[in-house]
DNA sequence: GTTTCAATAGGTAGAAATACCTATTTTGAG
DNA sequence: CTCAAAATAGGTATTTCTACCTATTGAAAC
């Protein structure tokens, strides 16, 4: 089969890395990295001069993040495929990238072979699976904290008891908007809202009141 | 026994209840008040021209409150009588207020014949103790948080759990300070050395540590 | 189909908490 | 007496939380 090859654009702030990624791409005549970039800014200059079919895509990068460009890639070029790659295994992280229209997900410490089979799958089939990826969307991408068995108190949504349970593990409204990606004033809602309901003074009350209804 | 008349000041912002106050006090011959005031610092204005024996003072007042005016009283004038009024029966305000140097305590629903006994008393003795008071005095002024049995974490003083008892009751710092009769500053080095000592990273997981340590 | 609610998120202000300092006084142990 | 710890409290700067708003979207209920 001598289809064209795929082309591919590689967007990490590490420059080593994505050397290294170049390297195990280039074994492949099926495979051309037609360029690199540092982040998702970049990617976007140079994507409207060299179209790219495929974009291995980090997920942690300054300027301007793989979500971000993640996000404004399927609303540019719905097409492109684009595969992240991370160093951490967050089942939430794996659920949001893929909600958000990834076509792979892959760790940084994956080895090469993986590497190419993931372009490979995503180039033809459009879509690339480890099973760590099927796990974490099969578990909804989180272990939902819900209300537990007896609870009589005021009707607590799932979302709120997200927030509530994340509260009670002393992280602040703005970690816990990057944890569940969502704005901070979204947090701050739905603790406005918890605080109502529970009759909590403020985020101490609100801890009591997990505490006493087994919450945590 | 033709001693001269105790000189009597009154301090109490509420008009109404100072002319009452006045008025079970002309009853007897051997009282005369000498002057009325809305607050403490109307009081010294007036003392630097009208010396009294004694002075009846209100904890709850705007400008200069009761015992504000009851340190400043202690430092210029070491041998002037002072009573000390208030609406509220707080065993921490009696012990405060004594440690300060008050030399009786009266609620303002006490009856009249009560106020007579204890102007008499102070005037003559230099103190007049209610059963509230010397029951206050006896508990220590508050019942103190302590360790509950079978704790074996970090060294945590008395005073810091009577800090952390408080928080775990919705106050802020502020609010505490002013049940503690101390600077808000204060709260906060307590809370420091409380989340430094508990490895807690905020106030929620100060509340935590309280919750499994059994000190709520 | 309209209404209601949950989730989303932005603006503005002010209060509270946090993170660094320093410093004095008191108290108990050695 | 001396030393250490605890309690006291002030300064300054930054972050977080809280309290008010408004507004849009999607889903469920009626």
């Amino acid at each position: 089969m001598s289809n064209p090859p795929i082309r591919i654009a590689l967007v990490d702030d590490q420059k080593l890395f994505r050397g290294g990624l170049k390297m195990i791409l280039s074994d492949r005549p099926d495979f051309r990295v037609i360029f690199e970039a540092d982040n998702g800014k970049q990617f976007f200059e140079r994507l409207a001069f060299e179209p790219v079919d495929l974009v291995i895509l980090d997920v942690e990068m300054p300027v301007m993040d793989g979500i971000e460009t993640l996000e404004k890639i399927r609303e540019t070029h719905p097409d492109l495929r684009v595969i992240m790659l991370t160093m951490h295994d967050s089942d939430r992280l794996i659920n949001h990238l893929m909600q958000l229209g990834a076509n792979g997900f892959l760790l940084k410490d994956e080895n090469p072979e993986i590497v190419r089979t993931a372009v490979e799958r995503v180039g033809q089939e459009g879509i690339f699976f480890r099973d760590y990826v099927s796990k974490a969307l099969l578990k909804g991408g989180r272990q939902k904290p819900s209300k537990p068995d007896g609870y009589f108190g005021p009707n607590i949504s799932e979302r709120e008891m997200e927030v509530l349970s994340l509260i009670c593990q002393e992280y602040t409204s703005k970690e816990i908007a990057e944890k569940l990606y969502i704005s901070a004033r979204t947090v701050e809602g739905h603790r406005r809202s918890l605080q109502d309901k529970t009759g909590a003074r403020n985020l101490v009350g609100l801890v009591l009141y997990a505490v006493k209804n087994g919450i945590v």
